[in-house]
DNA sequence: TTATTTATGTTTACACTGTCAACATAATAG
DNA sequence: CTATTATGTTGACAGTGTAAACATAAATAA
């Protein structure tokens, strides 16, 4: 694929990649199209011809990360496909272990810059929240359906166990409370406790 | 206070404000230290006499910021002072208010770059994280302490109810859910029912 | 095949950024 | 009053995002 010519052959994915890197390394003022640009042994406005701006790439690198992280999950929803409960708990400690093992993907793909994108991008970006949200959302259903739960309280369920899910991912990601030790079995009797199992 | 002189007068709480306003009003990108000072009526390297770098401003107004949060906080702690339950309700309420309403503050106080800072600066960082949660924690004991709680499930319980109030929080603020319509009385809702009122 | 269009990359240029060094002035201490 | 210190300004520099003009390879039409 790739060649020593004039053409690099897959820039487009290189960039991708070699800003994330750049990105994991030293954070976000460490992720400079010159460098990307450098990484890949490519002049410093090449990167133009793929992505329109800085934010353009950074929002391919951001759908990216979201890409790998909804696929970690699916992985999980066909894994336990036969027990709903089960599922739910291994989906929390997933999410969580996903946003404490990579916490610089999600700190620039979820939290950084939502003010900045322009309508249509800040609507794409929603999009991957709801995305992994509704993931989750959709096993809850197949959860308390396996249970009994008045309907009119699934909205409200659902988000008040997704919000514990994500906020303990945030704050062991952020490291708002320790993660030391066996974070994950502290995330799994949590979860076991509080969506009442 | 202020004066035409050649001198400011009080530039550092200037520049602070100033930047402040940037960071809300334009996000990361319009928080550059030429504009704040140009914003303070000074010369593009008037900021350095006050702070070492850029960052360094950065860190005084998230100081800035938090301190704010945390007396708003302390402010329903105080107001609650007799009735346990009901200011763990108020004291989340609170929070998810303040977070909807300054996400800006908070995604740049909280979230941004805690990579990038200096061994020192973290450990600041960690302690204004910790503060806002320590106010919550006190809460919570005082809470327990007015029901029946086994003391050895103290601590998890009160990491659980604490992620979901900053899950909700975040969430709303960064509208992975919608915030639309009165989010408060959801928070409300959703905290009465999981903390077991 | 050859010729032309298109995709991809390079060079140059510009305004803007953070920050340093040298200098200027005001406030304060002796 | 004078010397020192705190605070501000000017000018410079390397690094940044990005536009314009140019170059070359690849794809397509003839």
């Amino acid at each position: 694929m790739k060649s020593d010519t004039y053409h690099h052959g897959d820039l487009r994915e290189s960039l991708i990649k070699m800003g994330l890197k750049l990105f994991n390394e030293g954070g976000a003022e460490n992720f400079t199209i010159r460098k990307v640009a450098a990484l890949c042994n490519v002049s410093h406005t090449a990167p133009y011809r793929h992505f329109k701006s800085k934010e353009e790439l950074f929002n391919a690198i951001s759908e990216y990360v979201f890409t790998k992280f909804q696929n970690s999950l699916n992985e999980i929803v066909e894994m336990y496909k036969t027990d709903p409960s089960e599922r739910i708990v291994e989906l929390g400690k997933k999410y969580v272990w996903f946003m404490v093992e990579n916490p610089d993907y999600l700190k620039f793909a979820f939290l950084t810059k939502s003010e900045s994108v322009t309508v249509m991008e800040e609507e794409k970006l929603k999009n991957v929240g709801y995305g992994t949200f509704n993931i989750f959302e959709n096993c809850a259903l197949d959860f308390f359906k396996s249970i009994n739960v008045k309907e009119e309280d699934y909205v409200q369920d659902i988000i008040a166990m997704w919000s514990m899910v994500h906020g303990l991912a945030t704050m062991l990601a952020y490291k708002t409370i320790s993660n030391e030790g066996d974070y994950l079995e502290l995330v799994e009797k949590i979860l076991r406790k509080n969506l009442n199992f």
